[in-house]
Order: C-alpha cells, then structure tokens, then sequence
DNA sequence: TTGCGCTTTTGGATCGATCCAATTACCGTG
DNA sequence: CACGGTAATTGGATCGATCCAAAAGCGCAA
C-alpha cells in the first residue's frame, strides 16, 4: 500500500540479501578487508576487525559460500556415500562423519548407494558437479577398482570406509581407509571357541565379495588352520535375519555337523539362533553361535549373543579426520586406520558365565 | 621429463577443468547456447543440440553447479536435519529422503543434531550460507517455536518431518509437516488392551516435550476417558533400554499394579521385559507390555513385543516429496501429511496367538 | 523488394566472493 | 630528512555459470 514495491534484486537469493561490499561500506573499508575479516586473516588491525564485525553483525550479514567456492576452489563439503544406510552400523558410522566435520565447520552431502553401484556413479557425478573437497566412500559391493583411479583422475581425495575396493595393480598398493581388523577379529572368535573344546566349526554367512568379507573368511582360515583345524565348511547366504534362520537345516543336515557357527554378523547370528529355536534347538546348548558388529539386539536376545563389537562412531571419526588431512595435503603418504574388534562374551557360545544380572544393557 | 609443465590454472578447482566456455569453442557456438543446452531449452536447434552434447563428451566436460547457483540463486541441494541419527528409525528416514531426492537431482547435506538446539542453530547457518533451496527438519527437543519465523524471515522453505514444534501464535496454523499419526496409533493400542480386559493401563516413557510426545499422550488420555478409565498412570523416563529396565519397580510398587504398560516407543519397552525378567516375571503373563515403532528386534525378542509400526522410509519420501513443492511453489497452502500407524500384534501383551513358527522375521 | 513474425543464437552485464600486486601509513634509524 | 621495512589496506581482474535484451536467419505474403 504505502511503499511502491520491495526490492527486489532479481539475481540474489534472497530479496534483500547483503553483500560483502555492503558491510565495506557501512564499515567504511574496503571489499578486501572485510574479506580478510572473514577468513581470520592475522593481517588486520584488531580495531579494523571490530568495526567490521560490528557492521557484519549489524546488517545481518550471510556469508555466501557459493560465491567463494567459486573462486577459491574450495567448498568445505564432502561427500558421504554409505552402501546401506539403514544398517544401523552405517548410520552410527554417518554419526561418526558429523561429529568430526561439524567441529571443522565442514559438512556433508549424503547419499544412500543401497549396494547399487550406478547409484553410486551417479551420485559421485553429483559430487564433481557441486565441487565438494573430498569424499568418504563404503563402496557398494561389485564396485570396480578402477574408480579410485578415476577418482585420482579426477583429484577428488577419497577416504574408503569399513569395505575397499580390491585395488588395481599399476597403482602402487596402499590408499586412505578407515576401518574394522576383520581378520583379527574373527580369529579371536575362532580362539575363544576353541578354548571353549569345539573343534568342527562352520562359517556362515556373506554372499557378495568385498573386503569385510574377504577379512574375515581370511581370519577363519588363517586361524583354523593355526589349530590344525580343518576350514572347508564354509556356508554362504544372504546377509539377513530370515536366510540366516534358513541356514539353519544346512548346518545341521551336514554328514559330520558342526559343534559351532561363526557367522558373518549379528544379524545372520540372531537369525540363526532362531532358525535353531524353531527346531527345539537351543544357541549355547546344541550349537555354539557367534556374530560380529555388536549391535543393540545383540545384548538382548536370548541367549545373549557372543559377537565382536566393533565402534562404527570411531571408524567414522577416525575416516572423517583422515579425509580432513588428505584434503589438506593431497600428496602425503596414504594412510589405514584399522581399529581393532573386541570380543564380548554372552552366553550364545556356551560360556559358563550367564547371570541375568551381569547381561550389558546398550 | 618430457612436457615443460602441467598448465595450472591457479583459480579453477581442477589444473585441467573444461568450462562452459570451451565448450562452446569446441562446437562452434557461443556460452548462451551451450548454456541453454546444459539447461535442457526447448530453445535450441535438434542439430545444434547434439553438436554440444557432443563437444561436452568429448571434452569431458563437468558441469560446475556453484558457478551456476551464484547467478541463479538455487542449487538444487537441501538440508536434512535429524534430531537422532544413531536410531534406526532416523537412518530409515533419511534412506526415504534420499530416494526421493536422488531421482530429482537434488542432493542433501546431512547433520545429527543430537538433539541439541545449538548444533541445529549452527548447521541451520551453514545451510545458509550454502544457499539450500529449503530443509527437512526433525526439531531437537526444546526448540523454539519461534525457529520456524525466522526461517521464514530467511524466505527458506522448511518441512517438519517426524515432529514439530509448537507454532507460534501470530503466524496463522498450519506449516508444512509429514509424520505419523501418534495419536491414533496410540488409540489403536487401548483399544486392543482393553478388548484384552485391561483396565489399568500405565503410560511409560518420554522426557522431553515435543509433539511426538504431546501426540502419544494425548492418545493415550483421550482413548484411556473414551472407555472411562483412569488416564493418571504416567510415568517418565528417557528413552534408553537402560532406563526402560529400571522403571519396573516403580511400576510394580504402585498401590494398585497396573495389569498393563504402554510404552513410549520400542526401546522402552524391550528394556521393560528385561527389567521385568529380572525380576522373575514376564511380559504377555504377569504384564502387558507394549511398543511404538516396530523396530526390526522387536519381532525377535521373547516374548516378541507388541508394537505400532510406523513406515519411516515413506515419512522421509513424503517429506522429500513435500518439499520439492514447496520449493516449486513458496507461496502454496501448507500441507500436513500424516501417516497411520499399524498395530502389530505380538505376544508382549498376552495374546493368544503366538506359535514361534508364525513370528516375522524382518 | 520490403516488411513481418517466428525460431534460434548471441554478447555483455552480472552474481558475490577471492587473489594479487600495488599502495598507503607509520615508525625507527643512520 | 630521506630511507628501508613492516603492517595494514585497497582496487581491479577473476572464477564459471545465468539472464536478458537484442540480433540474426529464414520463410512467406503483400
């Protein structure tokens, strides 16, 4: 009614957005200061840099990082490709990933590649379009090693996290990676159950190849036959509550059953646990049964599960810090970060110490 | 050895990156039409089209998505805020926004706010800063209403998924939001309770005060007067199995034991039945227990619990969804949409039916 | 041939910051 | 007082796209 027509500046994001020149001018300075300003240069006098600050904080000022980005070639985002997202493993790994870059002023764009690699293609496609400064990649299984060397092709920094892609051959072994020592500790698995007497034990679980699985049936392998053990049963399926109760006539239908299941994960191992309930059969009792991840339910079902618990949050601090130093020196030597399991004995393996009292509660 | 030097253009992001420019060299053409091209214009000549479609893949063109949002003010990328992100209804959220994002071309920064307003406050500013086109925001708990007018003030479009927070007077009802009917699915569950012969039903779980909260209470009060029954049985505590475990007693030492418990959400009361088990008694016999969620170890435990399941993964595709108009359309009406729970009957509540073999496997 | 309308293409200005070389201010010293 | 040196500040060019008004090309009717 009264004013003729807001402002509107058509090209900016917002009507009556300020700029950089704005705050020099209210400030009485120029452009580049109030640039230096922003960017924490020692080089301004500190009375300079009060007056600036009072002016930026007086026009309500917006930082527009797009517009440096574009001549700065840095973004401060990275990318976050994770392969199941809904695995909560994953999700507390992402957890993990925001804590570090949330303390570094970074943050991260997410995409959840399902194990569907065009997913992943497309996504990092994405990435390269909106410039990000790096990215942190659990590979979707059946990824192609020769993507990291297009990712060097392209010097995007790339953290791998949890899984890598087996390498190509030409270039020089070794690149940035943050995860669980799979083989470790599945070998401490295999240790406390044969301390435990068993001698006949079975691998289960995993059907697509990438190095978690690669780790640990390397692990089985290694430390069944450091006990003169034999370490040909090996039982694939898919990673999932229900195949793992399948799995359960297989195991037992063999002509020398197993006195014990390692399984690939929690998941497989709680589903076996009640594939065998269904059959009157008892974890602990006629068959010991072991996971690895150490998720929630895992302290919780009945038997309680022995498994390896592995610290997603760490591994995804620990990736996000390595990614932060790879971005600012992208010539340094690649380094692995591999943090170890720990074994948590419950009562799914038949160990004799089973209070109800003494189960650990998440 | 052999070349002088890598040509090193010190401003771009990559030594060797192709522009738009070259592009347009390249097929013989100016910047505008390659530009039209990039943008998909019916403008532009079929011929001419592919001619710099063309040049683009021959070049290896990379289209740079700042460059193009310091102009035209959008860059097809969102905030997702998640107050919780280590809980596996969150991480199946976040999945469903990520579908939905992925087909549109949209990507989106993600942040755990952990339930902190600071963090929020401080990721909401760097969303800011990098210009989103709008948010997905699950609020921490003891956000302000007062939030929601300044991102408007910001003329930045914002969905409420999962929870929101109360609206201020001034603004007219009414904001966009997506999530479950708390209230309803809350219903739902009295009424089985009740068909089972309960009568004196306690509501367990819940400190912090937001809608997620004020909805399942609400339920609970009006569900609890609409069969004439008291609806004073309240008691509080935080949302951890630990705590879940720990509120037996108080609920077993009220003058009058209720004959059932309704929780909060699944983890309260899977911590519950341990505390319950504890103590030597059992859910589904000596008390009716019941969840929220339908979390995938619900269907596991013993006796499997009795829950509402709520799909997340559809409740982040519809708040994606939603705000992909908002985006189009800043001024439209707002919408709220609000998903039913679905009981699922398990034997935590002393159902009749409860043969192992019929149990769900996730 | 000229003029009109339609389709297709174009150059210059622009978005909001950073980079860099140059300039100014100021102080102490020979 | 000129000079060198340091500290602080500045203006112009620049990043790589989009926007817009204008122009070019072209077919057709008067």
């Amino acid at each position: 009614m009264a004013k003729p027509r807001d402002r509107e500046k058509p090209g900016s994001r917002n009507p009556g957005s300020v700029t950089l020149t704005e705050v020099a001018g209210h400030a009485g300075v120029s452009r580049s200061t109030v640039s230096l300003v922003l960017r924490g240069s020692p080089l301004v006098a500190a009375e300079t840099r009060e007056r600036v600050q009072a002016a930026m904080a007086a026009l309500g000022y917006i930082y527009n990082r797009g517009a440096a980005n574009l001549r700065a070639a840095r973004t401060q985002t990275v990318g976050l490709l994770v392969c199941e997202l809904n695995n909560p493993f994953y999700a507390e790994l992402t957890a993990g990933v925001d804590d570090v870059l949330d303390t570094e002023g970074f943050v991260a764009f997410i995409a959840n590649t399902a194990e569907q690699t065009d997913r992943q293609d497309r996504f990092l496609q994405r990435m390269r379009e909106h410039n990000v400064d790096g990215v942190i990649l659990c590979p979707a299984a059946g990824t192609d090693g020769e993507l990291l060397d297009r990712l060097d092709g392209w010097r995007l920094p790339c953290v791998q996290a949890l899984r890598f892609v087996s390498d190509s051959l030409e270039s020089g072994r070794g690149r940035d990676y943050a995860g669980v020592d799979y083989q470790a500790g599945i070998e401490t698995v295999i240790d406390h159950l044969v301390a435990l007497g068993h001698r006949r034990i079975a691998f289960v679980g995993g059907t697509l190849d990438h190095s978690a699985y690669a780790g640990r049936h390397a692990g089985f392998t290694a430390a069944m036959r450091r006990h003169g053990l034999a370490d040909d049963l090996v039982l694939r399926c898919p990673l999932t509550r229900r195949s793992g109760a399948g799995i359960a006539d297989d195991l037992l239908n063999r002509p020398q059953t197993p006195t014990a299941a390692l399984c690939y994960n929690d998941v497989v191992a709680l589903g076996l646990m009640l594939g065998l309930e269904a059959r009157g059969l008892r974890a602990g009792r006629d068959l010991a049964v072991t996971g690895f991840d150490d998720v929630p339910e895992a302290a919780l079902s009945r038997p309680a599960l022995t498994t390896v618990a592995t610290s997603a949050r760490q591994i995804g601090q620990e990736a996000a810090r390595l990614l932060l130093r790879r971005i600012a020196d992208p010539q340094g030597p690649p380094e692995r970060i591999i943090l170890p399991g720990r074994l948590v004995v419950r009562q799914s393996c038949g160990s004799p110490s089973s209070s109800l009292h003494h189960r650990d509660l998440s």
